[in-house]
DNA sequence: ATTCATTTTGTTATGTTATATCATTTTGTG
DNA sequence: CACAAAATGATATAACATAACAAAATGAAT
């Protein structure tokens, strides 16, 4: 089966530029300011695709523009989760960035929407997964109780399938 | 279909007993220790079905012991998560008592198993519930990706059938 | 262009959650 | 009893997050 912690030919580069571009038009359509420090704190989050702790991005904007608050940062990263372009882990206390900005599919009136992640203790990767299954399961659960969900965590830790393989192979 | 948030006729405090009972036995048959003060901070975590602070327990504590310093709170909490017998809810960094202690169904050697739960934001209850479908559906999904978990974090936030009503008829 | 209300950002201080480290006490074992 | 191992006590600090208020930037209406 595809392994969707090692997409073949994966350019990070193009991958950063179309998430700050999708970032934009989703922006524009809700009539929201991806301020340039918003942006810059999105484009930090999506120097990979390891979360990355509120106060690494401290750091980093520190780094690039001297004295830096922490409140600049949660504000930033707060405006970001409520447009669903990012995500936190709370099993990890980090955030990171959302792979389907774009899509919007399940979107709600504001952004947010569904986000589950398989998370590699190894790499420290995570990935944003989608499954019809799981949805269903999740729905069907919470409807036999008479539950109304309002928000889902949802993080699988463990080790992906490259990571398995390095031990394997002795690397 | 039933509630698991309203169990009629729920008698806390010898349920309270019944989870001390299954820890007692847990312990006893791994040869762990659940010394008094570790035993101790699982009846106070089970004060009630709402997840707790460890710096609640610790103000509790603090109360019926003079001075307490945080690791002892969290030295037992971590003893009871990891004999399985406490779990800790990411999405509200609180500790709440495992409610199949005694089953230990898909026990690990260690006592740790899978944990879902439903917590209601309005009455901050928190039920843990078994599913076969979801687990399938997890099992799934890791499967397909080549991923090998090892800790789920699943928690679905919203509001119990209750407390839904309780809007609905202008409690 | 100027005013005004709103939003965003800066700044300072503090709150909340969790752990590292080393000393002391308790417990089980030969 | 002596010893090693486990548990607890005690002190300090790390890591994560927010409250509250001031200043600056932005957008809309005149």
């Amino acid at each position: 089966m595809d392994n969707p912690f090692a997409p073949p030919g994966h350019d990070h580069a193009s991958c950063v530029l179309s998430a700050l571009d999708a970032a934009e038009a989703v922006c524009a359509r809700r009539g929201e300011r991806l301020t340039p420090l918003r942006r810059r704190v999105l484009e930090l989050v999506w120097r990979g695709h390891r979360p990355v702790g509120a106060y690494d991005l401290l750091a980093m904007l520190q780094h690039e523009r001297g004295r830096v608050a922490p409140p600049t940062v949660y504000r930033a990263l707060d405006f970001l989760c409520e447009q669903g372009l990012v995500h936190r882990l709370d099993s990890l206390q980090a955030f990171i960035g959302c792979g389907q900005a774009a899509d919007h599919q399940d979107g709600r009136e504001d952004g947010r929407h569904r986000a589950h992640f398989l998370i590699c203790r190894d790499c420290g990767i995570a990935v944003e997964v989608r499954d019809g299954q799981l949805d269903g399961a999740i729905s069907h659960l919470a409807g036999r109780a008479g539950f109304a969900i309002s928000d889902e965590t949802i993080e699988l830790s463990g080790r992906c399938a490259d990571c398995q393989n390095e031990w394997i192979m002795g690397a």
